[in-house]
DNA sequence: AATATAATCGAAAACGTTTTCGAAATTACC
DNA sequence: GGTAATTTCGAAAACGTTTTCGATTATATT
């Protein structure tokens, strides 16, 4: 399988390999006449140009890479899908690779990447990383980069993020107006950002409403699953607290809690009302259907390319570079979990 | 940012780059001593061979193409986890294009990864695919490929099925043992073959048990999507044809049926067995949960990529290759949505 | 017709690696 | 001490492109 190459095209048609080079990128001096033959040649030997040669010769890969705890998740999904067209329409590739939230792994996956030399890293932390030296070689070797979703602040990079705290005021606000005097918080892991920010935007809202904030109510994962929504059900029943309203760290544990208290009979709304985080799809699919916090999962994956291309065209012509952050804006969406009347 | 070149390490060791090559290579023919002062200077100056020009070299980029209709979705992602893994393993990278179920795309996405020079191509085709120009392009170019899912026999390719013929006769022979008597079958597109295939499964299940095929009882969707089942099952219930049990293409489709069903109160399974295909994550989480076909998804990411790494090898090592054909077994997963008794 | 200006071309270096093949240095052998 | 065998090394080509800069040719200006 031989691939025409410059000189193939160069030696038929008689001319230098620099001349078809020029004339393929529309240099202005080529003449129109040689140029024309050019392209016509090109196109019916069906030329390419050969992207090994020009990666080594441009030192671009036109490739970006992609780091994220996992892929079978509906948000990450969505953002990869974001990340992949806006990449695309820029004429990037993405390669992805998953962290399964383990630190270790992450290490690796961007060594791999550096090794790869793509043009720039678009990552959300695991849940166990920080500013590790694994992130530090990132930015020491000043390739574009941007943080999205699970950031650590104290890595100064360009991010895409939410407000976790306001976004957390507002699902617990609405529980407060639908009537719920006891709200419990079933919150995320100890590290991740968002975990914590969530957590303070509770207590906020709590606050805000002179409800004093009890510890007791505040039932911390160990992972986020299904399995972990259903424990903690178990849990609350048990321990009794009166508890009429829970605001949960993402929906997947929410519709766990939601699944425990169908199957034992607990009317929700009715007894206890429940509100999710991220709106995955099967909250609109199971009953009743979930209340959570919509954020928009597609345009931050936009937006999260988009600061990198920033970064990667600064960094291109010798500028020095200053990270962005970019803030989106969320939503409550009411359904019936916190339908009271 | 100065990378460490060969050259580099060349010069402050006063040799050779050949050797300095040969050394990091643990060629034979270089000198224990050499070997062991290449080895620290490199670890020293945190050398990294600058992939570029390995690829040029190698004429081999260690990097692998695929493409999928979606990647929201929860059996492709699934798929995509297993290939990325197993690449990963084996040393290489996945660069992951969506078709969007576009065939104009489809050609798009596959002339990108052609013109990136992937060493190979994972695929599964969107609905409108079959064999085109394209893929024939693929072949022509020998380029290693490999078709998963959603296949076309036409072309002569490695592939990773399931038998649907199989697994939807199976799915319809546990509706018939469960009591139903008049059973539907909510049908995908005219073109996949999944689609076609699940759909003889359902009509010679019909015949083995002696039940007469009628058309009526078939429903064509137009798009796979939860709101076409809500669509459907308002179908049903207007066409009023004494359905007591229905096979459903996918679970998506299934859970809409399943979701207007719980709305008007039809009693699942009591009037009506629901049983979809592919155990999507929502169908144990929603009620009544739904039963299913499992079909091995990650399962087939892994087999998709070890296909392909055999036709890469077997290429480089310039034999003719003859296509594999994997299939992966199946498994009727009882819930609440045929529970009759 | 001579000179100045503009248009068109190509030689060559460079990107960093891998590999072939021959040369040099060392060791073994009689 | 001379030859043969073995070990160790390096020059050079090759992968295919991009770009600089000087050379050549054609056109414009007096």
């Amino acid at each position: 399988m031989k691939e025409t190459t410059l000189k193939e095209i160069a030696e038929t048609l008689g001319i230098s390999i620099t001349t078809v080079s020029k004339a393929l990128k529309n240099y202005s001096d080529v003449s129109e006449k040689t140029r024309k033959a050019v392209y016509a040649l090109a196109e019916e030997l069906n030329y390419t140009p050969n992207s090994f040669a020009v990666n080594l010769r441009t030192k671009e890969s036109k490739t970006i890479g992609l780091i994220i705890p996992e892929v079978v998740h509906h948000f990450f999904s969505n953002v990869i899908n974001g990340i992949i067209a806006e990449a695309e329409k820029n004429g990037y590739l993405v390669i992805i690779l998953q962290s399964n939230e383990s630190l270790e792994l992450e290490k690796k996956q961007v060594a791999l990447l550096i090794n790869k030399r793509v043009d720039g890293i678009i990552m959300s932390l695991s849940n166990e990383s920080n500013n590790d030296f694994h992130i530090k070689e990132i930015l020491r070797k000043e390739i574009p980069f941007v943080q999205f979703d699970k950031i650590s602040k104290l890595i100064p990079s360009s991010k895409v993020i939410i407000n976790d705290q306001k976004a957390a005021m507002e699902a617990v606000q609405h529980l407060i107006d639908k009537g719920c005097k006891k709200i419990a918080h079933i919150r995320g892991l100890e590290n991740p950002q968002n975990s914590i920010d969530r957590f303070i935007g509770y207590k906020k809202a709590l606050e805000k409403n002179g409800i004093p904030f009890d510890p007791k109510l505040v039932y911390a994962c160990k992972s986020i699953t299904f399995e972990q929504g259903v424990v903690f059900a178990k849990q609350i029943i048990e321990d009794d607290l009166g508890i009429d309203g829970i605001f949960v760290i993402t929906d997947l544990v929410a519709i766990g809690v939601l699944a425990h208290f169908n199957e034992i009979g607990i009317q929700v709304p009715g007894q206890i009302a429940i509100i999710g985080f991220s709106n995955w799809f099967v909250s609109q699919v199971i009953s009743p259907k979930l209340s959570t916090v919509d954020q928009p999962n597609y345009e931050m994956g936009v937006a999260a390319f988009g600061l990198l291309l920033e970064e990667i065209v600064c960094r291109k012509n010798g500028k020095p570079f200053e990270p962005k952050i970019v803030e989106l804006g969320t939503s409550v969406i009411v359904r019936e979990s916190t339908l009271k009347k």
